[in-house]
DNA sequence: CAGACTCCCGGAAACGTTTACAGGAAACAG
DNA sequence: CTGTTTCCTGTAAACGTTTCCGGGAGTCTG
């Protein structure tokens, strides 16, 4: 009967003492019947009752750091406005939610110092593991990666020897799919509009489109290569600045974001898509099927890397001994009006750019 | 020298006592040291290269035990595909960032069980504060959310008098923005693809429409009107049983995903948008603008509500006692292409249905 | 040189849980 | 009636941190 506590002030929210004390029963006991776990009838009605009295609600926190798990998973991207980031969340949640756990996002906005920060907080231990999506590496980055204390998961590129698990794509091929589609259309002056090169799928991207003109012997016009960033406004902008150079009758886009931003520009300029100029953006999101025309796309399958990840990570959790793995989803082409072969137009070439 | 603990088994992390054995100074110290707060020229020496030595990284979930917080603010939305989300994300990011916390990011999917029990988890103590925007409340919302350990601020619509802090719009007044202009342009069949009735926005929104129709005297033609979810497919979908028996000249969506959707349902059945119908949307989207025809929409100050919201949380985490607060924001149009007057088209009716 | 003051340090108590362990009562088998 | 088993309970330790408090050493002041 050592009443060496009482929390009892008045503010002060009720812990597991303030209900143990008001059912007359030891912290334990109260603790088992709140866990239900053992108890007897008489003791399980005292504190369910004293429980209910206070407004009793436990601490999370408290529970953590004795269990040692919270049960909060973490997915960080870079911009939570990309729909590819939707899709793959989906995947994740689902997977994640299956298991029990609850997922939680976190935006970036793509900063070095953000993401690693990020690392550095969310991942010790306020969650069990984390699912990145950096679209830049540095070695600040994979220092903190292997240092971290909860097991994370890198989707996208990653130094080859980097010991962390990580599921990839192959967008260098993604981006020769596109190629070989409008090449076998019969497009010829096929323009390029990317995100920054200092990225990681920047690079990769750009690479791949040079090696797939090169595949076809179609020369590479710089005139028709454009840059800007992931995003709408960035690729309406560059798109804008390419046509203003040049006249390209295939765009191949970096993202769907920058696609639309390529459509946008070629619309108000009075192109006609597919029939003047071909689009063809990356990822496949949502955003492509709700544009008119519907946008071509290459999928990188972000559902599928999602919902690998995500599994990568829970066996990670279960078994943190794992050696590092390493998965890789195939792109695939998603051929939509957008660029549709031109010869199939009736129309003749009328319009011209107006303003 | 009391060696009461020594946890240096090979594969536990390190913790502070770990540090301060290793450093031969008492946890006392080493907290300190690690805090950046008193010590010694020697002992932060000793410290730090310990620290270091053996990779020390706090266990944040035992710090905010002790300091009762955790530097994390939580929002909850239905749905993160909905870009109007992305906004409002945006905007409290910048508030919680200004003040040294992180924002998390959660998507309930909409389901009631999902939402309180996120309530239950998350709000006990894992976040300091959340922010959540439900579509639909219920009694057992309003109990979870009085009940909640930790501050919660809600975005949209609450009852009158629950006491829960509350930043909201008038959804009714911002249909008939919508209506008005229409009206005023001279459209007279004005139809409605509007969400779940069962939703709080869906039923605002409802009355909103038939409430400014009524006012300009405008007779309501129920084949107008129709439902599907706040999504584009289903507001695709919804748009084509409209179209199917029905011919407006204008159409009010209850938001831009349906917006969108209405769009490419009227482009694909061969209507001219806004020559032959108008659309305007909801929400302002960045979506709005990433369309051809950009898109009227109705700003709800989805961006000016979350900064709100964010501003009314950290003020409660800080003063718990404020009484509940109410903050309002006015709707406005922002008027695009895609609700321009029929009559300023010079161009002759025509194009046809191109498939 | 004594006393006051400053600075640094270590012990120990929190924060709110869960759980290993031991003790005690009741039920049961011999 | 005794010994074993079963069930329930309470004590206390643990999770990893921060921080209050008292003590000791050094420095300054009078």
């Amino acid at each position: 009967m050592g009443r060496k506590r009482l929390p009892e002030s008045a503010d002060s929210r009720p812990t597991v003492h303030t209900v143990a004390a008001r059912a007359g029963v030891s912290i334990a006991s109260a603790s088992r019947v709140l866990n239900g776990v053992g108890g007897s009838e008489e003791t399980i009605r005292k504190v369910r009752a004293a429980a209910a009295e206070v407004g009793y609600v436990p601490n999370a926190i408290a529970r953590s750091l004795q269990s040692q798990r919270t049960g909060l998973v973490a997915l960080a991207v870079e911009d939570i406005g990309n729909p590819v980031y939707v899709s793959m969340m989906r995947a994740i949640e689902a997977v994640v939610a299956a298991s029990g756990r609850q997922l939680l996002v976190h935006a970036t906005g793509g900063q070095i110092a953000n993401e690693t920060a990020l690392l550095r907080r969310l991942a010790n231990r306020y969650v069990d593991g984390m699912i990145l999506s950096p679209i830049r590496v540095t070695d600040d980055h994979l220092a903190a990666l292997v240092q971290s204390p909860v097991p994370v998961v890198v989707i996208g590129q990653l130094g080859a020897d980097a010991p962390v698990d990580n599921v990839r794509t192959d967008s260098r091929r993604g981006v020769a799919l596109a190629v070989d589609h409008l090449v076998a259309s019969g497009r010829r002056r096929i323009g390029f509009v990317n995100g920054p090169l200092d990225t990681v799928p920047g690079a990769a991207r750009d690479a791949g489109f040079r090696a797939a003109l090169a595949a076809h012997a179609v020369p590479l016009d710089e005139r028709l290569v454009e840059v800007g960033d992931f995003q709408y406004a960035a690729g309406r902008a560059a798109t804008e600045r390419l046509l203003a150079r040049a006249r390209p009758d295939a765009l191949v886009c970096a993202n769907d974001l920058i696609a639309v931003g390529a459509l946008h520009a070629l619309l108000a300029a009075g192109h006609r898509v597919p029939e003047d100029v071909a689009v063809i953006g990356m990822d496949d999101t949502e955003l492509a099927q709700m544009m008119f025309p519907q946008l071509s796309s290459v999928s990188l399958g972000s559902a599928e890397r999602g919902r690998r990840a995500a599994e990568l990570l829970l066996q990670r959790i279960a078994d943190p001994a794992l050696p590092p793995r390493r998965e890789q989803v195939s792109p695939s082409l998603v051929v939509r009006a957008s660029s549709r072969a031109a010869v199939t137009t009736p129309r003749p070439p009328t319009e011209e750019v107006p303003s």
